[in-house]
DNA sequence: GTATATTCAGACTAAATAATCTGATTTACA
DNA sequence: TGTAAATCAGATTATTTAGTCTGAATATAC
């Protein structure tokens, strides 16, 4: 099982991550980013084009066509792609999944993990891709096996 | 989508909160706990059944039988529950789920996010039933609407 | 302008999870 | 000892998520 998100929205955090660290003049096309990624072809073409149309991509047609951020790598937080895929649901629901349990009736446990769930919330909100980005280049996440 | 355990594992959590709850002679059926909480009858017995057969819980067939407590109360995490139900795997795997990213080579969130693992982790382990259960007879867990 | 490389769109299939159904087994109690 | 109330077991169905397939639309380059 995932950890915390669909595997559509961890296969969207990678692709944008690849987008950013190989940001130039030249957009990337799905193929590139399937074989690096090893993301399924036509899966991962839906979730770009998820991500093109929610406006964090750009996509461009035809040949030497692909796709590439839509904007400043330092503007896209994770919190913007994993909201554009997952949605946000899970910074309000309860963790235990009471059904009566909201903001207004806390059940017993949901202040205590209501830290939790602001925790991810801030982390997401708080990395953005280029900073992620750096710290992929940096030597001790390279080439380690 | 759950936040973080499946729904199987929510009802589970849901179920042994109500008995620690209601804990005495008494055993409780299957129906008064789907009645109870909501959750569809046929898919709450599969729940408990496997949470007796992993030892959490104690059962009776026949008349009067139901369901308890195997052991105190204060000695069923909610880890013990999640661990039964969901498994562990969400303590190791990637947040982001990168393939290649495991203990020995992590990726550049891996360590920040592991925190947040840990975090999970150690809640789930330091919150047992019995405080659970305290917590939602205080009286500002009673009867909001 | 034609061939080719790409995204785009939508229908389809597969797998995982959630939920239901049927009937067997056990046991209390009248 | 028979009946009813419960768990137990396994097959089945439904829903959601993941992944595949086919072809149309678009744009580049010769």
């Amino acid at each position: 099982m995932s950890v915390l998100f669909s595997r559509q929205c961890e296969y969207a955090l990678q692709a944008v991550l690849y987008l950013a660290l190989k940001a130039g003049k030249e957009k990337i096309t799905t193929q590139e980013l399937t074989k690096r990624l090893k993301i399924p072809y036509h899966f991962l073409g839906k979730i770009l084009q998820d991500l093109t149309r929610k406006g964090l991509l750009a996509s461009e047609k035809g040949p030497r066509g692909g796709f590439s951020l839509a904007m400043p790598a330092e503007e896209i937080t994770l919190f913007h792609i994993v909201d554009a895929i997952d949605g946000t649901e899970f910074t309000r629901s309860c963790v235990l999944g009471f059904p009566e349990c909201s903001e207004k009736k806390p059940c017993s446990v949901h202040s205590t993990w209501g830290g939790l769930r602001e925790d991810i919330y801030t982390r997401l909100v708080k990395k953005n891709i280029a900073q992620l980005a750096r710290d992929m280049k940096k030597p001790e996440y390279q080439s380690k096996r």
